[in-house]
DNA sequence: GGAATAGTGTCTTTCAGACAATATAGT
DNA sequence: ACTATATTGTCTGAAAGACACTATTCC
């Protein structure tokens, strides 16, 4: 490096001289599917309800209303850190989906001041939250639908955030395999047609079996389930007939609107 | 609002207890296209490159090393507002594609303190660059063809920004329309295939002017220009033979990968 | 006529969409 | 036998991909 020509080097450079952010929070959108079986008698598909998760505020500001969960970032961390860090105190396990989307810094969004939001999106399959959700049965966090989420009065602009990870996530479970996320390792061409519609309201694919198993364009995101010696693995859990089990391979098509 | 039962309040509160960042910069990854005739006698499509705006830095850190231009938020202002304000100042045009894709916050990357950058990449029209690139002809800011900014030493984390934008344009190159910011309102087919090749070097679409224009499930992203007396609008700016003139509608395909 | 680009004709294979039909196994 | 779900058969029309061919206009 040469000589310093400038008035400014790393012995008096001063941050001081300017106005500073107040805050870097990330809040995370933790979405979850929840399943209900349909009919005690006979086997049938179970209801599915996408989720989302809130907690109550206990402090100015916005006392007692509902907001997402969130925390500071702290000077030794990234903000995906910060984020992975306090969705697993949120909910108690790691290796979780967990995915930035965007930034909120509209000024006047925190009353506490300067906070530059930076918000996250979380898919977690029903069956890591119970444990959680029996803990703090009575507590001041709990699962929304959510289209209830959507309607309630959120603290800071959570409700923007919501509104903008539903729509992301929507966009994503089309366009990317997370859907793995809200399945089982294995799973039923049902199963899967029920978790994207759960999330995307409007999907519907005619032939889907057949477009997704046997379209040479669309064969390799899926795999049949095999078994020790070689024999395909069916499951019968929601149904009478038994049904092929497939999997998530590691591919994901590339998408054109072009071609 | 209900009375205060905790500890804090608007009056009471103070953020000075926490360490809080010491800046939050957005950096801008400006794209253009730049256009060069291959053959003066004869009329050819042109050689086109896409190209990536630096700036030289003149302080400490990092002098003397090419950076993304950028500059700090202010308080009384939004990171995209700040990006729009830093863009404008660099291109002296607004009105232009302006995108966020990511937040930078390792710790460490930048040694001025905890600086936590918002990443944008913008794209322009080069005949709107030319008046700036006169002005600064001799001076610290120039385009790069993107494959040779990939391999200088650029300031702080900004390869690795560059990196992903440059992975984020080609994807939108493909599952959106914003190749129209690099194209005249009215362009030939062949234009907006070279605007795409362009940008991702291994497009490759058979029939393309097929599928663009008379697929069914396509046909709606672009439309014929029309003159005043409805009829169809031809080019021969590149070619003997003239070609028809399209324009983007204003429809977006929706992209799925399970239909 | 040659060059450069624009665009069409034609054929084959694959895919989408509709819908009927059959298969399986629990009750 | 009835039922709920899974899966295949069959037919039609649309689209993809290959590639030869024609069209236009400048030189």
């Amino acid at each position: 490096m040469n000589a310093a020509i400038e008035d400014e080097n790393a012995s008096n450079y001063s941050t001081a001289r300017y106005r500073t952010p107040d805050g870097a929070p990330a809040d995370i959108v933790i979405f979850t599917i929840t399943s209900s079986s349909r009919n005690q008698t006979k086997k049938s598909l179970p209801i599915r309800e996408l989720q989302v998760l809130l907690i109550q505020r206990k402090k100015w500001p916005f006392e007692g209303c509902w907001a997402l969960p969130g925390g500071f970032c702290n000077e030794d961390e990234s903000v995906y850190e910060c984020a992975k860090r306090e969705l697993e105190e949120e909910t108690g396990v790691g290796e979780i989906h967990l995915e930035y989307f965007n930034v909120y810094s509209e000024p006047g969004r925190d009353p506490r001041g300067w906070m530059i939001s930076h918000a996250f999106f979380a898919l977690v399959n029903e069956s890591r939250l119970i444990n959680r959700k029996a803990a703090d049965d009575a507590s001041d966090v709990r699962l929304f639908p959510v289209s209830e989420a959507l309607k309630l009065p959120l603290a800071f602009d959570h409700l923007k955030i919501l509104q903008d990870a539903v729509e992301r996530v929507r966009d994503r479970m089309l366009t990317t395999t997370i859907a793995k996320q809200f399945l089982p390792e294995e799973f039923t061409i049902s199963e899967l047609y029920q978790v994207i519609e759960t999330v995307v309201p409007d999907f519907e694919e005619k032939n889907f079996i057949r477009k997704i198993t046997s379209t040479q364009s669309r064969k390799g995101i899926l795999e049949e389930a095999i078994d020790g010696s070689g024999e395909r693995k069916m499951s019968n859990r929601y149904s009478q007939r038994s049904a092929q089990l497939y999997r998530f391979t590691d591919s994901q098509p590339k998408l054109s609107i072009y071609g």
